[in-house]
DNA sequence: TTCATTTTGTGATTTTCGTCACAGGTTGAT
DNA sequence: ATCAACCTGTGACGAAAATCACAAAATGAA
């Protein structure tokens, strides 16, 4: 196990030497300065992203105020898939929360990979399953968690989030009021 | 095209004759009586179900309330992914809303599909990607959209919800209160 | 048709949370 | 070390939506 990328994608599926090396090539590592931008709205998304190092931050503007949507740290993929899918402009942006490692892979890349292997569309299958599954957790939230609810699922589950993002960011992501969450925080 | 899940599934992904085939024939219909139990609670999901239909409710049970989370009309694939992938117990029940028909695809004889072929993975990989889009959409009606431009949406985007799903039932799913919604609706 | 059941509309009241305002802390750059 | 920029805590207040209660309407079964 050489790097961290080849990790992160021998947990999404077991592949093979060979298709693992495939993968390994069609990427580029990329470093980043803290708040530089990955994806712009109004942009067409044409990159997945594996984060090797520092997190990036999925965020939407609505009325001038940015709304947090995502936070993926190390060794977690992330795109904007609707806009990477249909080719429409993005309506969301992804910029980088720290200074950053993350290896970028192009989808016409990674399509033209699936084509040539089927290990490789197995990895993308599995990849999105996990997505979705996280995708459904974080709408589920909303759904079915209270204020106070959402807040302590945080701490359970993502810790980290509480000590690598800001209140600020935290509130937005959590759908309330950064002063709610201050005052969530001091009844625990 | 000689049946609705045959029109759904190249919907999703172009198949020659003979992927499309081992789908179809990898599957069976179901008929369902309105009310009727798909998947409960602690039970562990094994299956996928295609709409043909009807319509069948998503939903969980939060405090003795019915939450519900997802409609899934005609043409439309449906299960509970993280049980299905892990094995947990679902969290979610799955029942019909209406009078149904579905066709049912087993998981384990699925997985076996994705290994025959690689067309039928990359089918698995398009659909996982469609309702990975349609989750990211969905849950974003809650992060950045007010009640009144929930409702709106519903309009404007999914109209035969209004017409097919009782208020009430569309209120859990919107996130506010049977009584909210009627007055949004008066409002307009 | 009739009657029971379910669904919807609407006012009154209460609760929750957002907004505003500001003070104190923290951080980071020079 | 200093200062500006940003972040967090907290009180006061108001707006928005939940809850409660009940009437009206729609639905469906016999």
């Amino acid at each position: 196990m050489t790097s961290s990328l080849e990790a992160g994608i021998q947990s999404i599926a077991e592949l093979s030497r060979d298709a693992s090396d495939l993968l390994l090539h069609a990427t580029r590592q990329k470093p980043l300065a803290k708040g530089q931008v990955l994806l712009s709205e109004g942009q067409v998304c044409k990159t997945i992203w594996y984060v090797e190092k520092g997190y990036l931050r999925t965020f939407y503007n609505k009325d001038g105020k940015e709304i947090n949507t995502r936070f993926s740290f190390e060794n977690e993929f992330v795109t904007d898939l609707k806009s990477l899918r249909s080719g429409v402009p993005s309506a969301c942006w992804i910029q980088a929360g720290e200074a950053a490692v993350v290896w970028e892979f192009a989808k016409e890349t990674l399509l033209e990979l699936y084509r040539q292997s089927a290990e490789i569309e197995s990895f993308g299958r599995n990849l999105l399953e996990q997505m979705l599954v996280d995708q459904e957790d974080h709408a589920n939230l909303f759904r079915i968690h209270s204020l106070t609810e959402r807040y302590a699922y945080v701490v359970r589950h993502f810790p980290q989030l509480l000590q690598r993002v800001s209140l600020s960011q935290l509130s937005s992501y959590l759908g309330m009021a950064r002063e709610t969450v201050s005052r969530i925080r001091k009844n625990r």
